[in-house]
DNA sequence: TCCCAGGCTCTCT
DNA sequence: AGAGAGCATGGG
């Protein structure tokens, strides 16, 4: 891959293993918003983005080289290479899955934001989900030049149950504002949590309401960058249930989390009945 | 009207 | 330790 920066936006040319759309609408983060012209648009890490593709050519607009580096590469876990991920995967059922959807990345998505939004994902469809972190960060995240940012746990910390009622989370509202108490006060530190062996990671994450088995591992996937984290839903159990009822591989383990998305993915599109 | 959704907590065995 | 009810809300 070669990154162009000029005056102001940032091109990727030559890129492998990468379909921003697919990456950015698979159900992993839920703040992104695909435009009539076919870009995506959305705010992460406090920052607005503005993003095409074109084969294997992907403008990041208005991004400057500091971004990029500091922000973009990392969200997009451009410097891990997917090429040798996949290609180590020799399971037939994997394989399709790879194949029938090549290009999503694990986006590393803020901790806070992952911690929430993943809460919020509790017995909860996906396009209800989006409208409720939209209502969350219009009410209370600091408003940007395009859009608003997400809320942080300091500002959320300090609100109620009856605050949280325009954003309609319903059950959720009391665990979204546990986890911001106990974030904001340092009883879950996310900066220990970085530190420490997976099913201590986990453990630290478990003391929030409302975050259980499932909610854990999407957090250290999608927030903390565990590849080893292995979500369970509904589409995953039928996964296991069909196609793996002796367990999903071991051998696969360290870039389980991975396979994971590409199996949901691959077992709620239509392209799993061919 | 019913069922389901990237589940969790609480209670009862 | 494991099973089951209840939970808010809205789309299909």
């Amino acid at each position: 891959m070669h990154v162009v920066f000029n005056e102001k936006d940032t091109i990727l040319q030559g890129v492998a293993h990468l379909d921003v759309a697919l990456s950015l609408d698979c159900g992993q983060a839920f703040r992104w918003k695909r435009c009539e012209d076919g870009a995506f648009q959305g705010v992460a890490m406090g920052k607005f983005l503005r993003i095409t593709q074109k084969d294997d050519t992907v403008t990041l607009y208005n991004v400057s080289k500091e971004d990029y580096e500091a922000v973009w590469k990392v969200y997009f876990d451009l410097d891990r290479d997917y090429e040798k991920i996949l290609s180590s995967y020799t399971d037939e059922s994997l394989v399709k899955a790879c194949r029938a959807f090549p290009g999503i990345r694990i986006l590393k998505q803020d901790e806070w934001e992952a911690i929430c939004s993943f809460i919020i994902s509790a017995n909860n469809n996906i396009p209800r989900i989006k409208g409720i972190i939209e209502r969350l960060c219009e009410c209370f995240g600091e408003k940007l030049e395009n859009g608003y940012a997400f809320p942080s746990a300091e500002v959320i910390s300090k609100l109620t149950v009856e605050d949280l009622a325009p954003i309609r989370s319903g059950f959720r509202a009391k665990y979204i504002i546990d986890a911001a108490q106990k974030l904001s006060s340092g009883e879950v530190d996310i900066e220990k949590i970085k530190h420490l062996p997976f099913s201590e990671a986990k453990a630290e994450l478990l003391k929030i309401k409302g975050v259980g088995e499932k909610v854990a591992q999407c957090v250290l996937l999608y927030g903390f960058g565990r590849h080893e984290a292995f979500p369970v839903d509904v589409w995953v159990k039928r996964i296991l249930s069909e196609l793996y009822p002796e367990g999903f591989p071991e051998e696969y383990y360290e870039t389980q989390g991975i396979a994971q998305q590409y199996l949901f993915h691959w077992r709620r599109s239509s392209a799993f009945c061919e």
